[in-house]
DNA sequence: CTAATACTAAACTGTTTAGTTTAGTGTATC
DNA sequence: GATACACTAAACTAAACAGTTTAGTATTAG
């Protein structure tokens, strides 16, 4: 019951009850209709909140903006980073990056939410500056450091700029999702994943993988 | 003279000297405010021309924004792919691929409008799927088909999936972009653009790059 | 000269917006 | 039971918004 328990990086900041209903509506409503378009009455309306309070909590439209953009980074981080991070400490490089490939994909393409905020980002990053550069910095860094450490301590081959690779594995991946399900591309660009994952594996395997 | 000349796919529709007036003054205004952030007083301000020819010549909001990112995704693929094209015509890989990504690279780094323009089609790929359709057939398909022709033909080496290795070619270059630039993570997690080159070059050479 | 066309500035309508104020309700703490 | 606190619904302000209307100007064609 210690108040001050948890110094560690990261960890959701943690605010009252109220504060929380406030989030749950403006996420519905900042997901879906961007900063602009949304309204503040319907963001009390959906909180089931009255709008007063959401201006005693948060100031005007932009800090609860702000607030949202920040808490739901951190909280994607957990969900993303650290649930994937046990992925990579075994077995040979072909074998973990498939499996990490496909948590990514299988992950990140089924939550349209994660899908939502990835546009909201993006599409306010010329806008707000530092939401961006929050997210990149909660999101793009670490997953890139994480891969970064595994394929340069991994003991199976060596490759010369590990954090190149880590770009272009990770790079690969995000574009995937970008063109097939944020831009709704499937339809007009299809490819299937598994081509995708094999050739990035087949990149860091000293041989190509055979087939069968 | 004759009317009917240009049968050719991805042609720039012509239209009149003040819809071109119009479409200038709206670029500037939803580049920089976004769909719901821009007003059509500002944008009949920044045109230079009245209210009322606006709405004249489509009808409302929501019609000059799509005719708006047609054109402005039509223009694009001009001048980014088949300006690139004949890039490609050339040598063998490593070396026309370095020059292609520093292409590419070059010129959308530079390119402040485009990085808007990808802003503000991804910020509003949720809520205007056709555009973000429009822009996958423009920009992202012909991409990817003319650097997977160049690798399915190009005669120095064997490409098992030419198609898949393309996406992994223009995802790391499109997710280099989008970190460094359009996120704005430049100085949160730097990377010279070199190591990423130098790295999607060793991939598709049959042995490293020496150093000098 | 006339009629049609394309445009203009400006006023206008009705709605929606961010943010504030008011008057009042419950719920703790002293 | 009084004071303080967090909240509520609802009305309110002032500005901005999309879209329309009006009255009038310039240009071209018959």
């Amino acid at each position: 019951m210690n108040p001050v328990e948890q110094t560690e990086l990261s960890q959701l900041d943690s605010f009252g009850e109220k504060a929380e209903q406030i989030f749950e509506g403006a996420l519905q409503e900042f997901l879906v209709h961007g900063y602009a378009g949304t309204s503040m009455d319907r963001v009390a309306a959906s909180a089931g909140v009255s709008k007063a309070t959401i201006y005693n909590h948060f100031g005007d439209k932009e800090g609860l903006f702000i607030a949202l953009v920040k808490r739901l980074s951190q909280k994607k981080y957990q969900i993303f980073i650290e649930s994937h991070k046990a992925q990579l400490m075994q077995a040979e490089p072909a074998i973990a990056l498939r499996q990490l490939a496909n948590l990514i994909l299988d992950h990140s393409m089924q939550d349209q939410e994660y899908l939502a905020f990835i546009r909201l980002v993006i599409g306010e990053s010329g806008r707000f500056p530092e939401l961006a550069q929050t997210f990149v910095q909660n999101l793009g860094k670490p997953g890139i450091q994480v891969l970064t450490e595994y394929l340069t301590n991994q003991r199976y081959i060596t490759i010369s700029d590990p954090e190149a690779m880590a770009r272009v594995i990770i790079g690969t991946l995000a574009h995937y999702v970008l063109l097939q399900e944020i831009l709704q591309g499937k339809e007009i660009v299809p490819m299937e994943r598994d081509r995708i994952i094999n050739t990035l594996v087949d990149l860091i395997s000293p041989q190509p993988t055979p087939d069968t």
